[in-house]
DNA sequence: CGGTCGGTTCGAAAATGCTCGAACGTTTGG
DNA sequence: CCAAACGTTCGAGCATTTTCGAACCGACCG
């Protein structure tokens, strides 16, 4: 059908920097998009967070992502794949995730 | 005297990247760092935010500013001077000031 | 079907952040 | 010295976020 996920994403145009900015504030999500770096990954292989966190609160971290157009999430199986909306960052903030995705202080020692 | 200001600043291997996305992830804070990006200004000339703002509020605002270490504030004869702390900013995530200072929404049409 | 797996939504409670007036320094000028 | 200009701090109320259990739902497997 048209529609190819059931869950709301901003499209680029309507993705805000104040709102990315805050999504990334946090350290669970921020640690998210570092993984989703990588490449596309379903969410239960999502060991990004603290695994005995409740689903809810797992959810709701995807919630933040996704409203703010960091992340798309697409129904896949019984599943929920992940991906990191990089081409739509790039485009609107350019330079913005290659400076928050470098690793924060592997290096500082 | 020995203190270069009164109010604490992080130094620059404090600065945590979640803390500066924080900061910047307001509308009137992101303002203010942006206004600052054309050098040091004093508070009371920094017209970034509205400006029947209260001032507690304002201080505030340049408080957390502050205390992500995104600005610095000194005492400067009965006001104060805020600047930009981009060599430090830059040092510790390359490209990130860049990126978020350009502006949003200028070239979108 | 009936059950399980993966995940969303809904409330409500706890935590965090914002706003602003009041009180308080400091510096400067008369 | 006294007062005004500029800001900070404190505290209290308000708003937004976070957290998590419970209920729910679709996809899959037997």
């Amino acid at each position: 059908m048209s529609n190819p996920s059931d869950l709301a994403h901003p499209d680029r145009d309507q993705i805000a920097l104040p709102e990315v900015l805050f999504a990334l504030s946090d350290p669970d999500r921020l640690a998210v998009a570092r993984q989703l770096a990588d490449g596309p990954l379903d969410m239960a292989s999502c060991h990004a967070t603290d695994p005995n966190l409740p689903k809810s609160t797992k959810s709701h971290l995807m919630k933040v992502l996704r409203e703010a157009g960091v992340i798309r999430n697409e129904p896949n199986g019984r599943r929920r794949r992940l991906t990191l909306r990089r081409d739509d960052l790039d485009a609107r903030f350019p330079g913005l995730l290659d400076a928050v995705l470098r690793d924060p202080d592997r290096l500082a020692e």
